[in-house]
DNA sequence: AAGAAGATTCGCT
DNA sequence: GCGAATCTTCTTA
């Protein structure tokens, strides 16, 4: 799957390689304690943006995953750079390619995801949405989700095994 | 009203 | 490898 970033100068595709289900009924998940005014698009039908702030500097994008009304989603951490490599790099403070999203942060920083697109339609055209894979994806590795403390054994988190832009050590990968 | 925790990153040792 | 930075949100430790 890719997700398109349209931004003033120009367009940005991303081929996304590392995710983390917070299921219903997860007390890992924002959702776990009911709605509040921060997590409500985690509400929304599946293929809503849920944009949250963290540790006073970072944003972290998520794509609801329920019916409407049950809180559910999936957390993007890492993506490959597939178009738009320039208007990214210039958002991440020029850093080497393998770094432009690799994390959570780091992707919604060098795609400028923020607040402002949290509870956005991500299956139509738009400042941002999903699209076909660029290219299929690989053998999937799971492995426990990361930097969390409750259900911390579940093995909620997928990737591409072998690829250089996944976060995490490289025995993951 | 105050305090702790949090789905992280970066820089320094 | 470790710890600081930094601030919003929810809980009441």
């Amino acid at each position: 799957m890719s997700l398109v970033r349209e931004l003033d100068d120009g367009v940005a595709i991303v081929r996304i390689v590392e995710t983390e289900a917070y299921l219903p009924g997860d007390a890992a998940a924002h959702s776990f304690r009911g709605e509040t005014a921060r997590n409500r698009s985690l509400f929304l039908h599946r293929g809503h943006a849920y944009v949250y702030f963290i540790y006073g500097n970072h944003y972290c994008f998520n794509v609801s995953a329920e019916r409407a009304g049950i809180g559910g989603g999936v957390l993007v951490r890492a993506g490959e750079p597939v178009a738009g490599i320039a208007l990214m790099r210039a958002r991440r403070n020029d850093a080497r390619d393998r770094d432009l999203l690799r994390g959570p942060g780091r992707f919604a920083q060098a795609l400028a995801i923020d607040r402002s697109l949290d509870g956005i339609d991500l299956c139509k055209a738009g400042p941002l949405w999903l699209g076909a894979a660029t290219r299929p994806i690989g053998d999937v590795g799971e492995s426990r989700r990361i930097g969390i403390t409750k259900e911390a054994d579940r093995l909620l988190r997928f990737f591409e095994r072998g690829n250089p832009f996944v976060s995490g050590p490289a025995r993951w990968a």
